[in-house]
Parts: C-alpha cells; structure tokens; sequence
DNA sequence: CTGTATATTAAGACGGCATTAAGACATCGC
DNA sequence: GCGATGTCTTAATGCCGTCTTAATATACAG
C-alpha cells in the first residue's frame, strides 16, 4: 500500500512524460496507456488504484472510457483535459469522474489532488465513520495506522488482502456484507469466479482467527448472502 | 436521506444568496455561517452531509475552518474562493478539503461537483444503518441490515427462506398475505407444489418462533387464503 | 360424519460452502 | 538478471445444511 499504482492515460507524449516523471519523482508507481482501449485494458487487468484520464484521446471520447471503467469498477479517476468548458466538466464528471483538471494545470495542484484522492481511499479502507484508529472486539484488536492485527495480544500475520479483508468487516461489524460488495471492496470487479477465491482468503483468515474454524466466533457466513464481523462478548 | 443537508460559509451576501437559491432550487436543504466561528459551531452541531466553505472568511483563515473540522469528522468539504494560487490550492486540500473551486465559479459545475460528493458519500454507505431497518413486534426483532432475527433477545438461527418468509410477514404485518403470493415473493414462480413446501417452511419457523406451535401467536393461518403476522400486546 | 385443508415428520436430492493442494504470479534481495 | 519467498488464483473434493417431496396425522367446515 506504500506505493500507489497510478494509470496515466494521454496520448501527448510530452505531456504524459511530465506526469510519469513527477509521480516517479513522488514515489508513485505507475502504467501508461495512449489511448483508449488499452486505458480500459490496463485498468481491468492491473486494477490500478487512481487514473489519470485526459479526454482528447485518438480512438474514443474520454467519458466514454470513464463508462466503460465504471460498468465494472469504482475506482478513482481524475481527469486532465484541454476542454475547459463547463459542459464538458459536467458530462464527465457526471459520468462517474471524481475530479476534473484543465490544462495546463500545475503539477503541485495535482499532487495536492492525488494525495485528496489516495486520502479518501485510505479513509475507506479504514471505515470513515469511526475516526478511532483501533478497532477493538472480544480479543480481536486491528490497529489501522500500524497496519496489523492482534488476537489476544499477540499479532496476526496476514496477508494484504487478508488485511483488507478483515478491515471491510471490521469496520462493518454487525453488518452482513454480501460476496459481491466483498468483492469489489477488495479488487473493484466481481466476477462469479472471485467468489471462489473470497472463499480461500475467508479459509486462511479464519485458521489464522478463529480458535475452532469449524465453528466461527467472529465471522459468521450466512449461505447464499455473504459474511458478517459478529460482537464478542 | 433525499434531501441532503449543505452547510454553506459565505461572508458574502449576494454570493451566498446566489448559492443558497441554487441549493433551493435543485432540492438542497441548507443552512448558512458568515463566519468560521460560527461555521465550526453549526458544523458540529447540524452535522451535514457536506461544506461548501469560503476560504476568505472575515474572523478566521478558511484553512483553520479545515483544521477543526476535521479534528473530528471527515465530512466532504468544498472550497469555494477566490485565491487562485495553486499554494492556496494545495494548503487547503492538505488540511483536508475535498475539492476546490476558484470564484467566478460555474453553478453547473458547483452542482456537478456536488453530486460527485454525494454519489461518493452513497457508495460509502451501502450498507448503512439506519433505525427503520430494524422490525419490533413484541418479543420478535428482525434486523434487516444486519439480516438476522432475535426472539426475546437471542439470535434465531434461520435459513435463508425461512429469513425471507419472516421478513415478508413482517413487512406487511397485519396484512393476509395469500399462499401465491407469498410463493411468488420467495421463488418468483408460483406451482402448486410450492404451496407444500410453503407449509414445511412455515411449520419450522413457527418451531423456533412459536413458544407454543400449537397456537400461535405471531404467525396466524387463514384457512384456504394464506398467513398474516399478528401485532403482538 | 366426511371430505378437504393444514400441520408434522422423515428421507433423499441437491447445492453451497470449507478446505486442500498445485500452479501462476509478483516482489524482493542478491 | 536470477532465484527464493510469499501471495494469489484456480480447480477438485468432501461435507454439511438446506430444500424438496412424500407420507401420515390432525384440525376444520359443511
């Protein structure tokens, strides 16, 4: 998580190396696309964490990538554009941009931008709504700022998603989460065959968890729905 | 929840009447603050849903506004000013706006931002709880959120149909609700067979709901119609 | 009293879930 | 660059809970 994957789709090569070489700089990671098509490629097959999207591309309109990445996914995108008119700032943004630049913009104003951005994103992995930073049930404990788990003092070793995960429930506890809202929280899509995998990350979540897997304290499932975080104690 | 809640900080008379009556006039509800003390106040004690914040502001910096707000709530804030320094820019996202717009602004724009922030505050909320999404009827409690059902305090341990056919009696308690329709409602289709099974669902429900199966006291039969959920005391 | 509708019980079929293991993949250190 | 480590994905298997169906018992209405 300490280093955001950012997909930065401009065709303008000049313009696309000052933005490469500024997140580069800032310790981003980064994957480019230079028009249209392989923007909504990238996005589905490396599930970057922000896009950087400008709307004169060769192939389709800008807003018409922002739809086709929205079908399937929530993930931020900002966009950069020459067009400074405000039905153009309308249509994308109603069309599911979170943000919208126009050029030329400054670099420092879209790092300012970015860092919003990868704040908000921060916030909804952690839960919004609770500003505490330590979540705390039955011996469960999951420090958001540290990053970790602990059950019964000592620490869990988990894996990212194992993390993530955890965190979604956490932070819903109480709630019953469905396959598909898991899903997407954690990878931006759900297709039937994540399901499956959501099944083996709830496996080693729960040997790591629970004291008898077979009979699950804190997470219940509920056949056909989803899983839910329950209350201890 | 359909009429969101804007908190409006403008020193500004005709600037802030400017926006108030766009809020009006796209089904906004909102309040005002011509000042940071004053915004702070109405802030922590109106909670809305999002800020439309002035940077220049007569008694305080727009940036301290930020500032304590955000010691304690992570509500959408949106800057409105006139500063259009990319420093002012960046000093105001980092102390925790959400967005910011330069004066003269386009109202199209300001509303399209606006829902920007609400579909984002949407998505944030999926699952959210709020107090009608829990049923009461003497004993029996059905909490929808969080999909499970408590009889005199204790959890009931409920299928997935029997849930659905709970929740379905509850919804419209007081009411006969026909075997067809009841049917319909659970499997979408409606043969006579289903009607059997119907009666075996009922039988176990009643078996974890019913002190006494015999004679029931939430789940009355309508010999040759279907069932209805009495109000129980 | 008789026929019809409902309640109850039990048994088998079915589907969803947990679990395991193996291969693909990315990351990190050398 | 290359290998080692750890993580993620995918597929296969067995199990358990749920649903359906059928058979029997009971209540109700005419």
């Amino acid at each position: 998580m300490n280093k955001p994957l950012i997909l930065v789709v401009e065709d303008d090569t000049p313009v696309r190396n000052l933005i490469t070489t500024t997140l580069k700089a800032h310790d981003y990671r980064f994957l480019t696309a230079a028009n249209g098509e392989s923007a909504v490629l990238e996005a589905s097959s490396h599930n970057p964490e922000i896009i950087l999207l400008d709307l004169g591309l060769p192939d389709m309109d800008g807003v018409e990538v922002i739809h086709k990445v929205r079908s399937w996914s929530n993930m931020p995108i900002i966009v950069i554009s020459a067009r400074s008119e405000d039905t153009d700032k309308i249509e994308a943004l109603d069309a599911g941009a979170d943000d919208y630049l126009t050029k030329p913009f400054s670099v420092e104003e879209l790092l300012a931008r970015l860092r919003v951005t990868q704040r908000r994103l921060a916030a909804l992995q952690i839960g919004a709504v609770n500003a505490d930073a330590v979540f705390t049930n039955g011996k469960l404990k999951v420090d958001y700022a540290a990053g970790c788990a602990f059950l019964d003092g000592e620490e869990l070793h988990l894996t990212p998603s194992e993390y993530k995960l955890l965190c979604l429930l956490c932070k819903n506890m109480g709630k019953v989460l469905t396959h598909t809202f898991i899903t997407q929280q954690l990878w931006g899509r759900s297709w039937e065959n994540d399901v499956a995998s959501l099944r083996v990350f709830m496996a080693t979540l729960r040997k790591k968890l629970e004291k008898e897997p077979g009979s699950p304290q804190y997470i219940q499932t509920h056949i056909g729905v989803g899983y839910r975080m329950m209350k201890v104690e």
